[in-house]
RNA sequence: GGCCUGUUGGUCAAGUGGUUAAGACGCCGCCCUCUCACGGCGGAAACAGGGGUUCGACUCCCCUACAGGCUACCA
């Protein structure tokens, strides 16, 4: 074909449209006025009504980038596949992600008449009238063709091909109908026959290029020489061909996405030289991986299989919000413990966030690791906070017994404090999520019924014996020395040592020990054999909680 | 199958040709102690395997194994 038959040709398969010129919407879109080291990325998702750990992650690598340097962080909806778009879930998307802090600067989640949204529109189904104006220049460039294959034709070709042993695809000669003259895609046309748009790759199968990621570094990738379809044959764009046309005309420089996309580089590569475009820099991740309980292999965390990918689990079982950022920045960027650690008053946001930092390979996600992180975390919060926090959170997804508890301001602060060790020299680290720390505090508000309880390790006799002398001793009033020098008289009366070392010299002139004794208590009145401090238990329960309790021990 | 990527203790990870191969979580032991938690001290535990290059390889190259990804008119 000559130049003046794309021409014709782009007229044709674009007539009736009304659209832009590239020039114009280069204008409409201005580059932003940013500082030298700013960068402006982007977080774009499906709308499929599924967000998991992996999104979060990704989108605070995403919102730390940009903001580490007073770039911007946008929202695009990349709603190209019918198939996947489901109702509510750009506000699940919202909703999910504010939960955890993370908010966009510009994007979907604004109208486009917001006075920040200079880009709009931020979803991609509003945005065909872009990737027309620029494919078909790309066709007026001879860049760009309609192919009138059929799905069966195309898997005919891939079946010779693999059979064939030789790369499948859309290249060469294979590439039918990149070499049509006009008449014959025209006679298509006038038949009404349905179409994709291709792309006329120009890239050479010997060839390679180096690549620079941000995060792998080099890697040494092969051109595209595929013909890949930038306009689908209802004229929405794939994902390629929306990504260059999309994160140029938003001013994206820092591209941060799944290592899934790492073999299309050469596609976009191709993709923005054909269209004139300077490509972005690119950050492939690894995936948040996980063991296998299974297997006992690593592998992708699921969302099917794995409760902790959804973001919904960490809400309902209560974790803070602020504890699973610290839990990602640790998996994000490997020195931000150590920073965190040497800056325990610094907000989050300070620390020196590179993307250049992150791991190149998957990590695995480590239950262990993040509840490590949830006690120190709370153990450093406010207590106000965590009270606001643990009273939410029952209220919503708390036992009638709970609610009624924490409904009380008193008392869920008195219990916080027993658990948080508040006052003490050192803050203790017993609580992890709400629902554990709820948990932990059951006996304050639940009946001895209506808990399980540790065993007793004596003989009923003796606990008996114990707890009536206790009962008989008890005084409310009593300070702790007070309190614990009762326990040691009780201790004596009933055969156990007083004395630890006297204890361990002579086991078997005693029952045991002090601590044996504290232990029947506190099992009477807590159900547990691990509690914080017993005296403070006792008296953030009352009196009269304490002696039904040990009743019914007894 | 082809093309990419990755592989340091159980886990997360520093490390970029010469280190006693950090640190964190977990685990074990001891101390503190009314139990637990906290805190302190100590311990076990690693460069996937094989070839090169080099005076010298965790670091560079090749092969193998394993893991992951891509190979759509899905993203």
């Amino acid at each position: 074909m000559t130049e003046s038959e794309y021409k014709e040709l782009a007229e044709i398969l674009f007539e009736g449209e009304d659209l832009k010129t590239p020039e114009e919407y280069e204008e409409m879109y201005p580059y932003r006025k940013l500082g030298k080291k700013a960068e402006v990325t982007r977080l774009a998702p499906s709308p499929t009504g599924f967000i998991h750990l992996g999104n979060l992650y990704s989108a605070l690598a995403d919102e730390r980038a940009a903001h580490a340097h007073d770039g911007s962080f946008f929202l695009r909806i990349e709603d190209t596949d019918a198939k996947r778009k489901v109702d509510g879930a750009l506000e699940l998307i919202i909703e999910s992600l504010g939960y955890f802090g993370i908010s966009f600067d510009e994007g979907a989640h604004l109208p486009d008449t917001d006075s920040v949204n200079v880009y709009a529109p931020y979803t991609q189904s509003e945005r065909r009238g872009i990737y027309h104006t620029f494919a078909k220049k790309l066709v007026e460039e001879g860049r760009a063709y309609p192919c009138f294959c059929t799905e069966e034709e195309l898997e005919a070709v891939r079946n010779k091909q693999e059979a064939a042993k030789v790369l499948t695809g859309y290249y060469g000669e294979f590439a039918v109908w990149r070499d049509k003259g006009l008449d014959e895609i025209k006679a298509k046309l006038a038949a009404g026959e349905p179409y994709v748009l291709r792309l006329r790759s120009e890239g050479d199968p010997e060839k390679e290029f180096i690549f620079k990621d941000e995060i792998k570094g080099e890697v040494k990738l092969p051109e595209n020489i595929t013909d890949i379809v930038i306009l689908k044959k209802d004229g929405i764009p794939t994902y390629h061909f929306a990504h260059a046309v999309d994160d140029h005309l938003m001013r994206t420089t820092l591209v941060i996405r799944g290592g899934e996309w790492l073999a299309s580089v050469p596609v976009h590569m191709e993709l923005f030289e054909s269209l004139g475009f300077k490509p972005p820099k690119y950050a492939h991740t690894a995936h948040l991986m996980k063991i296998d309980p299974e297997t006992g292999g690593k592998r992708k965390l699921s969302k099917r299989s794995d409760p902790e990918m959804s973001l919904s689990f960490y809400k309902e079982e209560g974790y803070h919000p602020h504890c699973i950022k610290v839990y990602l920045m640790t998996l994000l960027n490997s020195d931000f413990e150590e920073w965190h650690r040497n800056n325990p008053d610094s907000d989050l946001n300070d620390f020196p966030f590179s993307v250049k930092k992150m791991n190149n390979s998957g990590a695995l996600f480590d239950m262990d690791k993040l509840e490590n992180i949830c006690k120190n975390e709370l153990s450093l919060l406010d207590e106000n906070v965590i009270a606001d926090f643990l009273k939410a959170w029952a209220l919503e997804y708390g036992t009638d017994a709970q609610k009624a508890y924490f409904a009380d301001e008193e008392k869920m602060l008195a219990a916080l404090r027993l658990y948080m060790g508040v006052g003490q020299k050192r803050r203790r680290k017993d609580l992890v999520n709400a629902r554990q720390a709820l948990e932990l505090m059951s006996y304050l508000f639940e009946d001895a019924a209506a808990q399980e309880s540790d065993p007793f390790r004596v003989d009923e006799e003796l606990r008996k014996a114990i707890l009536q002398d206790y009962l008989d001793t008890f005084s409310y009033t009593d300070d702790n020395g007070e309190w614990f020098e009762k326990l040691k008289e009780i201790a004596e009366r009933q055969g156990f040592a007083t004395d630890r070392k006297l204890y361990k010299e002579n086991p078997e002139k005693f029952k045991g020990e002090t601590s044996d004794v504290a232990e029947v208590v506190r099992v009477a009145v807590t159900g547990r054999a691990n509690t914080p401090d017993l005296w403070g238990i006792i008296h953030v329960m009352g009196e009269e909680k304490m002696r039904d309790r040990i009743a019914a021990a007894m």
